[in-house]
Order: structure tokens, then sequence, then C-alpha cells
DNA sequence: GGGATATAGTCAAGGGAGTTGACTATGCGC
DNA sequence: GCGCATAGTCAACTCCCTTGACTATATCCC
């Protein structure tokens, strides 16, 4: 990578996000969610947000509205989220989290909380603080208005 | 994601690593290279370090060698690499790359240039190295000894 | 009020990119 | 020189996502 050092950030970025999901990942089938993969992770950040409905969920990924269904499907059957009807349109129904599903999320939090402590061990925590700072612009700059959404990787 | 706080430092690298990966690609499609998937880039910077073997390149993108050798197919077939008898072992073969793989790799540092000199505007260079710098250590220390390997990201 | 149109969700079929398994050809240790 | 290891390929399968078609309910607008 000596002859191309500008692809060092990009880079960076990359190991960065893949170690920290493969990390929480690890630690979190260690304590018995071994059935999660990272995308239910990013799904259950808009879950949390008071439910969401089927087509929400999906603009939310970027994905269709029946991939996202077959994953609601999948988390329902292992009893992460349930299916609930729509009091407000018989047609929709609002997926939200079980307590199966809310402890996955306080226990990633513990998880990712622990890793961000070693990092500001490592760092200190002011200067951990300003890298915190430095990448929000980066990204807001970057993804443009495209912030919240398109969370998955399409590779 | 106010009541998660924590969740948003892994965010900002997956956002990032997907901002300018996206980024690069767009650009790259508009210059004629619309055939390029991520995974493509990262095959070709092990590539570019004198040629590789099937096997080596399957192991650096942590997948099989038959997937490699899938991947390695496409990209012979649009004219980016070579498969090249390996004169000291007549089992293998080196995938080397074509002038239009060298030349999508000069583009790819071109793209990636203006954006980090961006970076650099909005940031203050010194600012930039300062962030490079700590996502190296970060990086280092999460991904420990795995550094160069499993670059895809297994989602 | 009621018909046209839009939207939420499901069912079914297909595709892309990876996997496992089995095989051939060549290299290397003893 | 025999036997095991290794490079690469072929074939079948899986997973997760897509496109397309459909039903049921909601909304627009005359």
């Amino acid at each position: 990578m000596e002859s191309m050092p500008s692809i060092e950030l990009p880079l960076l970025f990359t190991l960065g996000s893949r170690a920290v999901i493969d990390e929480l990942h690890r630690q979190l089938a260690a304590r018995g969610y071994d059935d999660l993969r990272p995308a239910h992770g990013f799904a259950f950040q808009r879950i949390a947000q008071g439910g969401a409905t089927g087509n929400e969920l999906a603009a939310f990924l970027g994905m269709t509205k029946q991939a996202a269904s077959q994953m609601i499907e999948y988390l329902e059957q292992r009893g992460y989220v349930a299916r609930q009807p729509n009091p407000d349109d018989r047609r929709g129904k609002i997926i939200a989290l079980t307590e199966r599903g809310w402890d996955s999320l306080r226990e990633s939090a513990a998880i990712l909380g622990a890793i961000e402590a070693e990092w500001a061990a490592l760092l200190g925590s002011e200067r951990l603080a300003e890298l915190r700072a430095d990448l929000r612009r980066l990204v807001a700059a970057t993804a443009g208005g495209t912030l919240p959404r398109q969370l998955r990787p399409v590779w």
C-alpha cells in the first residue's frame, strides 16, 4: 500500500468498521445472541424508535419491502420482534421489539461502550472526542443529505 | 440515536466507509468503469503487488479459492486482469493487471486523492493527519494481528 | 357516496455471489 | 519413486436479495 497512499484513509474506515462490528457480534454470540447478524442491529435501531412499519424499515435499510419482510419473519421466529396490528391502518402492521429484542440492544450497548472505553484509554478521552467530532463533520460533508439512510453495505 | 450514544462511533465508521466507497464508485462509473464493484478494488490492491496467485488472492479477500476464481474470470472477461502461466509452478497461474486494470487504479487514486483533499480543506491538514494517526492506532488495537486480512465485509 | 388510484403487505420465481464437495494435474519430502 | 500436499476447475447448493404479480385497505376527488 506504499505506492498508493490515498487509499489508506478509506481503508482505515473500512477496517475500523469491520473490526468493531466483528468484535460486537463475537461477543453477542458468546452471550447467547448467535443468531443476530450485523444487518439486524441496524434494523433494531429503527424499530426501537417507537416501532416501524415494514415499508419504513425497508426504506431505512435500503432494501425492498419483500426483503425487509423476510428479515422481520426471521427475527420474529427467534423472538426478537413482534408484528402487531396497526390501529390506525388495517393494512399495516407495526413491528416492535420484544423483551428479548430490548435485551439484545442493551447487551450491544454495553459491549460497544466497553470497546469505546478501551479506545478512550488508548487515545485519551479528549483525543477521542476530537476524533468523533472530526468524523461527524467528514461523514456529514461526504454523505451529504443521505445521513440516516442506506445503512446497508451494498457491496 | 439519542438514547444509545455508544453506537455512534461504530456508526460513523460504517457511514464514512460507505460514503467514500460509494462516492468513489459513482465517479468511477462516470468515467467508464461501471463494471467495477468495491470488492474488485480490494483485489486490485493485492494483484498490484507484483501479481498474485488465485489462492493468495482468496486468502487476502477472505473467501474460498472458488469464489476468487470466479471473480478473476469476471475481471478477465472485462479486460482488467490477465491469467498468465506461472513459470515457477506449472500448476499455478499468475494474475496480473492489464493496462486497463492499471488505468482504473490510477483513476481511483485520483478520485480518492480529491476526496482526501476536500477533507483536508474541511478539517485542516494537521487535524486530518491526527485523525489518520488515531485511526491507525484504533484499528491496529481492535483488529489485532489480522490487519491486512479479511477485507471483505461479511455482512 | 363512490369509483379511480395509491399504499401495506404477501406469495412466487429468479439471480448474484458466496459455500461445500469432488476431481485433475503438478510439486515436493523422504 | 511413492505418497502426500497444493493450485486450480467443475458442479451443486445456499443465502439473501430482486422483480413481478396479487389482495386488501386507504385516500383522493368528482
